[in-house]
DNA sequence: GTCTATAGTTCGATAGAC
DNA sequence: GTCTATCGAACTATAGAC
């Protein structure tokens, strides 16, 4: 017999919960919070719009809702990475950022289930100022922001707190904006930049921040 | 007698054009451009809404407007810059990288002629990916991108095209990310950065980028 | 859980008087 | 150039039937 607790574990044809998520969060990220309606996300979706109200109650919860998904992907990645990198031995710089950067850039790449959506929408919400932005930031992002603080100090101890976190900030803030993947890379370049090489973009990515942080632990006002 | 191109020059008490111009910029940086109403702005700005219209048609045309009047300002100075710079010599890296990064990072700190408006509007809208946000970065911001690029193969002629164009992209990104002044910064680090130190930033920005940019020039895979 | 219907706002844009 | 008045459309959110 099959109860209302037999669901099967296979994707449904018809998840209005998670369609509604990933509707909105195509949304949110092509119209910014403001140009998103819950009416277009409720069409996306193929569901009613009442339906948003009741799962989600209003745009605001939506919108966190959107967020909260992604980001307990992408940080308990992190996480776990972090923890095994310090199990043996001080891990290199290099081996670091890699493991605080590819979590991040892979989900953005990772087409086949919408992340490029999501990628453009941290990037929106990460160097925003209003309310809501700081917000989902400071609870869904700034946890894992200082374990890796920390994390750069331990393996850099010549940095200092205030220079961990400008090079924190700079590197994920270079790494976001090749997510956002929009066009311009290839557009100045005439082609010769692939938006859509992860390995690359890891790889430059982690060089340029790396070079970057060792220039901050070494400047002569330190 | 006092005709009509007797403007007096000085600031006058009352300048419907840009006063709207500067109650969008903030409505637009704080609210994205959904959720900034002409209503609101026209009430800011202390006109009626009619002549937001009058001056600026629509919403679309007003945004654009908006943005003109920064970027005039902003490369204009980086272009004067890169005109004197190459007069004698090929300067350093670092003189040009701050030549650069400079002007847009003082307009920002301009808290005086309501820069940081501007700043939390130019990072929104150069890391989007929607058609408005890609029409005014290709036509206000590429020109001055593509001659910047090519003054930094000048400086390092081991920089591919595709590392310059990356190298570009990656140090404007974090000059800008530093620029909206979210108070992340000091917010991580219990208020051991500060946000509104120019010289600082301006100083950390440059030796962060061009430690980047060598990086990416001496890559094996190069 | 899913739907219709609708209340109650707010929006962009225009017409037309002065 | 400045204003009032307003149209028509879109919006969020809720009430209530099924």
């Amino acid at each position: 017999m099959l109860t209302q607790s037999d669901k099967p574990t296979r994707k449904q044809s018809k998840d209005s919960r998670a369609d509604i998520l990933q509707a909105a969060e195509r949304a949110f990220a092509d119209l910014g919070f403001g140009g998103a309606s819950i009416r277009a996300i409720a069409r996306e979706a193929g569901v009613n719009q009442a339906m948003i109200h009741y799962y989600y109650q209003n745009k605001d919860q939506l919108f966190s809702a959107v967020v909260a998904r992604r980001s307990g992907e992408i940080n308990s990645r992190r996480d776990d990475a972090l923890d095994a990198l310090f199990n043996d031995a001080i891990p290199s710089l290099e081996v670091l950022m890699e493991a605080l950067l590819r979590p991040t850039i892979e989900i953005g790449h990772d087409d086949a289930r919408g992340g490029s959506a999501y990628a453009r929408l941290i990037v929106s919400f990460n160097n925003a100022a209003d309310e809501r932005s700081q917000r989902v930031t400071e609870e869904y992002y700034d946890p894992i922001a200082r374990r890796s603080i920390a994390a750069m100090k331990r393996v850099m101890p010549a940095l200092s707190e205030a220079d961990a976190v400008r090079g924190y900030l700079f590197s994920i803030s270079l790494a976001l904006s090749v997510m956002a993947k929009t066009g311009r890379a290839a557009r100045l370049s005439q082609g010769l930049c692939d938006d859509s090489d992860t390995e690359e973009i890891v790889a430059n990515s982690v060089a340029f921040a790396c070079a970057g942080i060792r220039a901050l632990a070494s400047k002569k006002d330190n």
